[in-house]
DNA sequence: ACAACCCATAAGCCAGCGCTTATATATTGC
DNA sequence: GCAATATATAAGCGCTGGCTTATGGGTTGT
């Protein structure tokens, strides 16, 4: 197994986003910068487990923080779904092609 | 942590993805059909390892596998992606709206 | 300076993963 | 039926993941 940077890159972002609780954190960050403490009390999870969720979603690339007074607040990073829009993007054309081939098969034998 | 069955799903695609050689696996199938033994030979793990990864990626619904005699040849389903594809979709609205806006600031400020 | 607050890190626990070897279950050809 | 082949499943092992509680480090207001 030939270990890539892009494929460390991808591994860390699928493996992120394998969590629904990150999920969920992420979701919640794409409506809006937020505080560990505001995401905390969104969430029935304590404060080190969101923490240590969003130190997940910053190895992967997807939030960063900002440190503010003694808050700090997290954002989604955009660019930093840019490997994960890529892969299902090299997939995407496979799954198109097969599809819409599939679905016109369906459509022919339904007459 | 409110559990939807899409969300259940798409824990399963990015869990099945979370592994390099699962993705490696995967990304062999989409050249085309192959038995479990010819994936065996194409990959430095034993059989059994195989068999397991593609157990996960049966259950995560990325592929599927045909009996032929003794064989068992596996293939992509590309109708299993659609959950994936529906989640990047769903953010690469937020994804491209901020990376245009960046980069028209990143383009401003070079002047 | 000090108490209160916000967050990160440490330590420990239990569950699950990915791998191995060993074994069971088909299926085939003779 | 029997040996060989192809795959799946079982059992066990070391490691990692996600959670908790406890604690440390930094910041603010008084």
């Amino acid at each position: 197994m030939v270990t890539t940077a892009s494929a460390a890159a991808e591994t860390r972002i699928f493996q992120a986003l394998a969590d629904p609780s990150r999920r969920e954190i992420f979701k919640s960050l794409t409506k809006g910068e937020a505080a560990v403490n505001d995401l905390t009390s969104r969430f029935a999870i304590s404060q080190p487990a969101v923490s240590q969720h969003l130190a997940a979603l910053k190895r992967a690339g997807l939030v960063s923080g900002r440190r503010e007074g003694r808050h700090v607040y997290y954002r989604v990073e955009p660019r930093g779904m840019k490997p994960l829009i890529d892969w299902v993007a090299h997939y995407r054309i496979f799954w198109t092609e097969h599809v819409d081939r599939l679905e016109k098969l369906l459509a022919t034998l339904d007459d």
